[in-house]
DNA sequence: CCGGAAGCGATACGATCGTATTGGAATAAG
DNA sequence: CTTATTCCAATACGATCGTATCGCTTCCGG
């Protein structure tokens, strides 16, 4: 047996890279070339890692996918939320990718969700992405309603619903975002506001607020320092 | 005084040409030449009325800016609103651009948003379509509030946030449902539950169904969606 | 030590891109 | 009609794209 190399770390490499152009210019301005460039790698490797464009494209989506899946989990079992509901805001807000040190992610993802649009393909990854967060915000938003009010007083929101909304409202408002639409802090205000109502409607005691920056709004680079 | 020709009538056609192939190919995805042919008139007439492609995008994307705004406008003075909480309900139904017949406009929005997410002066003429709808939901917002309670018990919403969230809400729901993460169907009753839940809170009596939507209750599949 | 398979850097190739150029058709003014 | 000017279709051009090919280099099994 001849040589051997770590594919899969070489992989992770090349998708890294994809990210990265991705970031820079856009979806599509990633060329085969570039990618190698930025992966410290010559072109022949990454045609070895991948037989075509597509191929690493759909490799690279599922990176982003998991990885951000990934730290919306970590956050949350590494801060063990008081509530359900303070979970909740935590996960939400890391989904939106608001802070300073994802809007290179969110560049990324919105350039996958463009792409896919119109790619079969790649909506299969993003998909199944979406649906493990939809999942995950079920899970939260039905342990806060249950952990919540025993009164059934009001209308009991459906917990699909309000999943959908929250992370459709994360989107858009990440996307008004990146295009300047909308400031971080505007963002991240229109969102808090968004769960003060979910919790009413949920009957939990409205918990402290569910950001990880108590004081300034502005840049909030205080946690998470690790860069990837 | 030789030939004149009807430059901005040719800039039109151009501009439709390029929103069907961005309908189609994706951005990036439009090439000059595509483009010529689309627009049935030769790659030297586009050159001749955009010195560059970028010119031709940034055109375009003012094109779609306008139509969608001037379609919303249109679909609020066309049918005469019984109140301000039901002309909300028509606006917000059709900015989500969320019936079969306008996925193309949907797409192609998409497309420039991702595209001007990494370029800037494509940024500008997006901010300026944005701005205008939420100052539209603004005012309508504002309308519904004063004309619905006169009580003043619960906290009165900001109608900035309100709209802001409105719009997010739309621009994520329609996104979702591009990707075939929900239905357009499911993103209707989402985006329907959201404004039920803005009515109570302006103190308006809650309209009638706001659109043309089927009202059955299909949220079977919503989670855990096939892979691909 | 060595045979040979696997990895990979370099390079070639054809297609397509945006843009520049150009020669002739079309048309309004004199 | 002539002429001057505008328009445009065709074509050329250089760059860059994804992909295929081809020799080296490298290294494991025997």
């Amino acid at each position: 047996m001849p040589k051997q190399v770590d594919y899969e770390g070489r992989r992770r490499r090349i998708a890294e890279a994809v990210c990265l152009l991705a970031d820079e210019h856009g979806p599509e301005g990633v060329s085969m070339r570039d990618v190698a460039a930025r992966a410290q790698v010559s072109l022949g490797a990454v045609q070895r890692c991948f037989r075509s464009k597509g191929e690493m494209l759909l490799f690279a989506v599922d990176h982003v996918g998991e990885r951000i899946t990934e730290r919306v989990r970590t956050r949350l079992t590494a801060s063990p939320a008081q509530s359900a509901a303070t979970a909740l805001g935590h996960a939400t807000n890391e989904i939106a990718l608001l802070r300073e040190e994802h809007r290179a992610e969110a560049r990324i993802w919105l350039a996958f969700v463009a792409q896919a649009a119109v790619s079969e393909p790649l909506a299969g990854p993003l998909r199944t992405s979406y649906a493990a967060l939809q999942n995950l915000l079920v899970r939260l938003i039905t342990e806060a309603a249950e952990s919540g009010s025993a009164d059934e007083g009001a209308t009991p929101p459906n917990p699909q619903h309000e999943a959908c909304t929250l992370l459709a409202l994360a989107d858009g408002l990440t996307t008004h975002v990146l295009l300047g639409h909308l400031t971080a802090e505007e963002a991240e205000e229109v969102l808090h506001a968004h769960l003060v109502g979910l919790w009413e409607r949920l009957g939990t005691i409205r918990p402290e607020k569910p950001s990880d920056t108590p004081g300034a709004h502005r840049f909030a680079r205080a946690v998470s320092a690790a860069p990837n």
